[in-house]
DNA sequence: AAATTCTATTAGATCGTTCCAAAACGAGTC
DNA sequence: GACTCGTTTTGGAACGATCTAATAGAATTT
């Protein structure tokens, strides 16, 4: 009986093509010692047999596996979610795959992914982090020598120099501020977050900056950052603090909710009362009304990032120790409605 | 010089523990042939070494890598965004890793990242396939015997017999308009979806046979399946369509455009006019009014996709041909609003 | 005491690549 | 004809695990 049709190997295409198994590992690594006539009868016994690459194998004797860690602390927010697709897109466009896990902001379970990446044999890892936990994680990738690139959360133990990289979230936060005031703001709130992270201390401080500057008094109703906590305070706003005619909002989840429950309430947002996100996500744009918000250009932070780690990997361009991409404010209708 | 400190190898454990590798490598297999004492003797040089499992190597011998390919049209959509999440998190939770890739609907990028997926050695695929394009794909992974499974997406020229899951989209588009009826909807529309796709087709046919039992003319409107799509359509319907009470939309998508189309020109949601969503993504819940709709379980779907595909794997279990998981209606105030 | 069974361990081949040092080749130079 | 030289090509040793078949030792049966 015919037995199942083993996956042919270099040395099949080296017999086909008349060469020895060395030529064809160079082909297959492009190298320039191999003349072109040559080249080609190699590539069409390739593809005559129907060869397909076998990367354990290439990755067991050197060391580039062409595969890449993508490790995420929540890929349900839409704001993560986009930057891993981002990256990823741009990973598999220079030939890379990427590993991606979600940790659900659980730091066992994050050491747990990144120990498997390690197995696996990942070239470098990208990494979100889960709040909380030890170092143990960045020892790991520590002593396994992999590239790590912190992204978008700085940690506050981080013992290891891996480089870091987010947008520049304070740098929003002060756009932010400074066009609600110019839209005649006179009592600005900021309301979502977890207080303590990294993020939310950013964005407050860009917040801070600006109202201190003008000797204006901050009210700060950090709490949780999602919608259902939006629409929340949608109803508190407008029962304990109605002098409140301005809100900047920690990201666009809780902005979406604000506007929600102003709905809810009958609030009209835009002239009195005005809104302002952070991220802008797809969704700001399509809400009612339109969503003023932070534009982060995630998506181009995650190809931007791809790029970075890639360069390390392939070139030894080791990245600055602290990366700050530009933000800008695109201002829409829910901070600056038509009077 | 001190010269880099090497990984260690399963022969470093076995000199450490004082067996032999062949030993070693029955540990890590967690094979009951190895005596208790010895077992945990290995363990504690493992450990004193800092020992990690190297994959590649493994992979090269055996066939199982612990790496699964999960490919997607469209990650940014929340609804498989839910679904890639979950999968990967039960793969996790069963010691494998996700090599993760999105295709934006592209084919020919479908056909690239399945190719890398098969040179990393995934022990299976599970595809949610783009349309278009030709069945090379399917070729390639029957060529190299991937076990693969098909989701969320019924291919048309789907040549080789790969068993195929989703949730079922038909009973879902029943339930829907049955309730819309039930809620005394006298004319009900379908809004949303691109026509000829076998997901449109599916809850479009839910949708006709229960108005086919009644006798009742129905309304379709497709086109696209976005927000904007959704938030157009609720001007069109109000002026072109005044008689029509309850619209089934194609997804949530849709439905919560069409949400916000109707807050946008004023006109109620709930009572006289009744709109149901398909899928039941978070934001439903909180969108204003809150939105009914097919709760597909996604999340549910992608671990019990990933316990199928590992079943099959491991335990030799093949899938059936075709698996519909059940469905159910959440009524909200979208379509049942207080009167 | 020899033969049999069972348990626990092991040597050595093997997987499909890459890498190194060496070799083959042709062309030009002495 | 022997030599250097640059360009291509090649054999064979890695890489770090698994797997098969063999073996040593203890327990049981004959």
């Amino acid at each position: 009986m015919p037995r199942a049709a083993r996956r042919p190997t270099i040395v099949d295409v080296a017999q086909k093509a008349g060469v020895s198994k060395s030529t064809v590992s160079l082909v297959l690594q492009q190298s320039p010692l191999v003349r072109a006539e040559t080249r080609t009868q190699v590539r069409e016994a390739m593809a005559d047999l129907g060869y397909v690459y076998n990367r354990a194998a290439a990755n067991l004797r050197s060391a580039n596996a062409g595969l890449i860690g993508l490790v995420i602390n929540d890929l349900r927010n839409p704001f993560f979610a986009q930057f891993a697709i981002s990256l990823q897109m741009a990973l598999s466009a220079r030939g890379y795959a990427a590993v991606i896990a979600n940790t659900d902001e659980d730091p066992n379970l994050q050491a747990q992914v990144v120990e498997a990446m390690i197995e696996h044999g990942v070239s470098a890892v990208i990494l979100s982090s889960a709040y909380g936990g030890d170092d143990g994680v960045f020892e790991a990738l520590n002593r396994a020598a992999i590239p790590t690139m912190q992204v978008l959360r700085k940690m506050a133990g981080q013992i290891t120099g891996f480089p870091f990289a987010s947008p520049d979230y304070r740098e929003g936060g002060r756009l932010a501020t400074t066009h609600l005031l110019d839209q005649g703001a006179k009592k600005i709130a900021f309301v979502g977050g977890l207080e303590g992270r990294s993020v939310t201390e950013e964005r407050l401080s860009g917040y801070l900056s600006v109202l201190d500057a003008r000797a204006m008094e901050p009210l700060i109703l950090t709490g949780r950052s999602s919608r259902g906590f939006g629409r929340e305070m949608a109803r508190k706003l407008e029962d304990d603090y109605p002098d409140v005619d301005g809100v900047l909002c920690f990201n666009d989840q809780v902005a979406l909710g604000l506007l929600s429950g102003c709905a809810e309430i009958g609030r009209r947002v835009g002239t009195d009362f005005k809104v302002v996100g952070f991220d802008d996500v797809e969704e700001a744009a399509e809400a009612w009304p339109a969503l003023t918000s932070v534009h982060c250009d995630i998506a181009g932070f995650g190809s931007s990032t791809a790029e970075t780690v890639l360069d390390w990997l392939e070139n030894g361009m080791v990245p600055k120790t602290e990366t700050r991409t530009p933000v800008t404010l695109i201002v829409r209708d829910s901070s600056a409605g038509t009077n």
